[in-house]
RNA sequence: GGAGAGGUCGCCUAGUGGCCUAGGGCGGCGGUUUGCUAAACCGCUAUAUGGGUAAUACCGUAUCGAGAGUUCAAAUCUCUCCCUCUCCGCCA
């Protein structure tokens, strides 16, 4: 969230980077509730400081074995008062809130404005594959080889659930296991294997929650939600903490599963692979200062992007418009790998900064040195998503006989095996 | 899941209704002394928030795991919840 004095001060940058995102949120109003929210503050402070003279009073005249029946009915009242004052105060409180935290970050001066037809295309590596033959989707692919069982999965659990089988679970597990390791010795990541069951504070410090409820798989007899993404869980270590200034950047890897509702996306694009409800990904999170944090956003970026290019998958990066970007970041890349057989881009990863914005969430802050505790700046970005690599593998890498080469990279995580067929 | 013990300032600890404005120790920072170090001594030592200021200063308020209650007054009493430890049960 923002800081509500921030928006005191800068509300026509608040109310800018609101309308830049399409979104409408009165700030005026806003406002006109903190200042009676303070107002009342005042009030009530004034007569707490009466109460606390009071007692000092009262428990002088006790000590003098004195009756100080005189001052405790006169400050019946005053406790009275001091009650009611706070219950209002609280109500407008839980009004304020209400709205800071469904007030989105401001995104950074460098993005393009507009919706996604805004999106600008940073950056494109590789070359898209030519075939001498009809490329096939990867459903067809993974259907054919057995690798991959859409049914299997719709009748154990549901539409959008997928089985990997074979040579196709063994692909996931040598993908993790490459890039956790790319990450972890090449980049410097510390390993994280986190919960996958989160509480409602930790969604509502990464900014899932409160907006984003209906999209979460939530326990039925107990307040806790499936992960969406290791995003959650990780950027939650610090959550409440205070950091060492020379500890910093902190950067985390993880790989977890991610579960996604994906409550009202049907049709051509949750075909296969291409969305679902449980799927992996290895995640990159970094906790940095404040002055470092557009720089550590490009550095996590190559991190990412690393990955394909060891993997030589063509892709491209998109810097995301301003109505485009998550509610809780304030500049965003997206990584698409081209996938021929579907003919498509697909997002893979999503390289976010968030500033302080869910720092302040999650109260993550450091110490520099000789000053008072700031917040740190988080970023994460996915390093990368497997499904969708996958799709990209198996249609970058077919053979005209279906069968599938296995990338150099990942042979050895394949057990030596070069060609899945 | 059951029984017990706990959760107080960065860490350890004192505190069973009003002399708590949370005391002491450790650590940390600054100073005195000193050829240098050490020791000793002195001082400082959190966070949030409201007011105030050019900015400091300053003046309030809140915070003893979280929340609710009792009371003129709660670290302290009551209730609910969370977490940690020990033991028991169950179990991959």
């Amino acid at each position: 969230m923002l800081d509500i004095k921030f928006i005191r001060d800068n509300k026509d940058l608040v109310k800018e980077g609101i309308k830049n995102r399409g979104q409408k949120i009165n700030i005026d109003e806003f406002l006109d509730l903190d200042e009676s929210r303070r107002k009342l503050l005042t009030e009530v402070e004034a007569l707490k400081n009466q109460r606390n003279k009071a007692n000092d009073e009262i428990s002088a005249i006790i000590k003098e074995k004195k009756n100080p029946k005189e001052f405790i009915d006169k400050m019946k009242g005053v406790s009275q008062k001091i009650a009611e004052l706070d219950k209002k105060v609280e109500e407008v409180q839980q009004k304020v809130d209400k709205i800071i935290y469904i007030i989105p970050n401001i995104p950074d001066k460098s993005l393009p404005i507009g919706g996604a037809e805004s999106n600008k295309i940073v950056k494109s590596w590789g070359k898209n594959p030519t075939f001498s033959f009809n490329p096939k989707n990867h459903i067809e692919l993974a259907e054919k080889l057995k690798i991959i069982s859409f049914g299997i999965g719709a009748k154990i659990s549901g539409s959008n659930f997928i089985l990997y089988m074979g040579q196709g679970a063994r692909l996931e597990r040598a993908l993790i296991n490459f890039m956790l390791d790319l990450h972890t010795k090449k980049h410097g990541y510390t390993e994280i294997f986190p919960p996958f069951l989160v509480n409602r504070r930790s969604m509502t410090g990464t900014g899932q929650l409160p907006k984003l409820e209906e999209d979460m798989y939530k326990l039925k007899d107990e307040d806790l939600f499936l992960i969406p993404t290791a995003e959650v869980p990780v950027t939650n270590i610090h959550a409440n903490e205070t950091l060492e200034e020379d500890k910093l950047p902190v950067c985390y890897t993880a790989y977890s599963a991610c579960f996604r509702r994906e409550a009202g996306s049907y049709g051509k694009e949750t075909k296969g692979l291409i969305r679902v409800h449980q799927f992996n990904k290895v995640e990159l999170v970094k906790f940095v200062k404040p002055e470092t944090s557009y720089d550590e956003l490009e550095k996590l970026l190559k991190d990412a992007e690393e990955v394909l290019q060891l993997l030589n998958l063509p892709y491209r990066i998109l810097m995301l418009a301003t109505g485009d970007i998550s509610f809780a970041a304030a500049k965003c890349y997206d990584i698409e790998l081209y996938a021929p057989g579907t003919d498509a881009y697909l997002e893979v990863s999503s390289c976010s900064c968030f500033t302080d914005f869910q720092a302040r969430r999650a109260n993550i802050r450091y110490r520099p040195k000789n000053g008072k505790p700031e917040y740190v700046h988080t970023l994460n970005g996915s390093g990368v998503a497997l499904p969708r690599l996958v799709v990209s593998i198996l249609e970058n890498y077919q053979n005209a006989d279906g069968s599938i080469t296995v990338p150099k990279a990942l042979v050895p995580y394949m057990d030596g095996l070069e060609v899945i067929k």
